[in-house]
DNA sequence: ATTATCTATAGATCTATAGATAATGC
DNA sequence: ATTATCTATAGATCTATAGATAATGC
């Protein structure tokens, strides 16, 4: 809550009812991921959260900084729930399943379609290498995962196999851009992950049942 | 070949040999992929392309213009073989399978990465309405033949599992984006997407026989 | 005093046009 | 004459800072 706080009231009070920080970050993932990064303007974020242009300097340093924040609490959650994985003792097919199974709900829920900022091109600038060392680590534990599940099924190229995987997760960024995803898109995109790595259906069914039960003891 | 043409000639010839709209098209692709469409400016793709800012306008009526044309024949020879398939008599796997392959191979080639083009949160824009026109008939053909395929197969969505093929195909852009990509790519996501659709591994090898045949034969 | 906001603005950058120039074509 | 390019620039927009203002805290 910004109201009743010190220092000059907003001419526009929050209509949010959160922090002025929040609403920035808010009104930057709208805009950036609607028409861009390169394309939305200071004045144009700051409009949209309700404050002056100027004020937005007072919470972070430029939009870059707006975006390097909302990409690493984005990941973040991501990346921890995969470090966890790490150390269960579940199958790997499980745990993949329950990561895949993971990361979709997160990016299919949220008003925003946060995850849409990982695929701005603006995010090859050196600015924001603090997220890629975040999504590597992420990368990482779906390569390992992967890795596990396909030595236990007919010889395939872990490192390619990987990238199929991370792609599936992925769609569902693209699918939200264009329409509505509904009904269980987590369960039917970890299926098909495990799927791509060529894992037996009566697998695939014990794996989603283990990766679920998994998933809420997390 | 610009050289030795009417008009005032470049002060800066061109390096390439190609003419000044094809060096426009090129540095514009180069930089709308590396850092965005919005973070882009005229002058910059100018500069790249050899020639001053003003001389961009006497071949597009400005950038918009520019990332429409490289969207458009981006997406045109997919569109073009998508709708040849159709009038095939193969069976759907097959058609799949060849359809999927030779998009993947397409958005491997080239010099640029121009299937990221089609990440641009910019495309939202409704100039870009034409574009949009041209990848819901590949989309349509993708579902159609997921369709079919889905019909011959263990019950599954078919709309649900299309939006998992083009995911698939796409995902080549992002893995083109972090490293190269190598061996035979088209080939396994294109078997990739038959196993998601629950299609078995001696269907699958079938499909690939046909579809590289159908693709040789287009 | 400290804080969060505001208004105002300098300076940078960017777009798009006007008008000059240097070639070929007739 | 026509074409493709150039230089110059007006006007728009955008970023980031300076300095004022309106609240709370002590």
């Amino acid at each position: 809550m910004a109201s009743r706080g010190i220092g000059r009231p907003r001419s526009r009070a929050s209509t949010s009812g959160l922090s002025t920080e929040e609403d920035i970050l808010r009104a930057a993932a709208t805009l950036f991921c609607e028409v861009g990064y390169g394309s939305t303007s200071t004045y144009a974020i700051a409009e949209s959260a309700g404050i002056s242009q100027a004020s937005m300097y007072h919470y972070f340093g430029g939009k870059h900084a707006i975006l390097l924040a909302l990409l690493l609490r984005t990941v973040e959650p991501s990346v921890a729930v995969a470090t966890a994985l790490l150390d269960r003792g579940e199958p790997a097919e499980a745990r993949l399943w329950a990561l895949c199974s993971y990361d979709v709900r997160l990016l299919v829920s949220g008003e925003q379609n946060t995850g849409s900022l990982y695929l701005l091109p603006e995010l090859s600038d050196e600015r924001f290498a603090e997220f890629h060392v975040e999504r590597q680590r992420l990368a990482d534990v779906y390569a390992g995962l992967v890795a596990a599940v396909g030595a236990r099924v007919a010889g395939g190229a872990a490192a390619e196999a990987s990238w199929l995987v991370f792609g599936l997760v992925e769609s569902v960024i693209l699918r939200r851009r264009t329409g509505s995803v509904g009904g269980d898109v987590a369960g039917q995109i970890a299926d098909a992950a495990l799927r791509v790595l060529g894992v037996p259906e009566d697998r695939i069914a014990a794996a989603r049942a283990d990766g679920e039960a998994l998933l809420h003891s997390l």
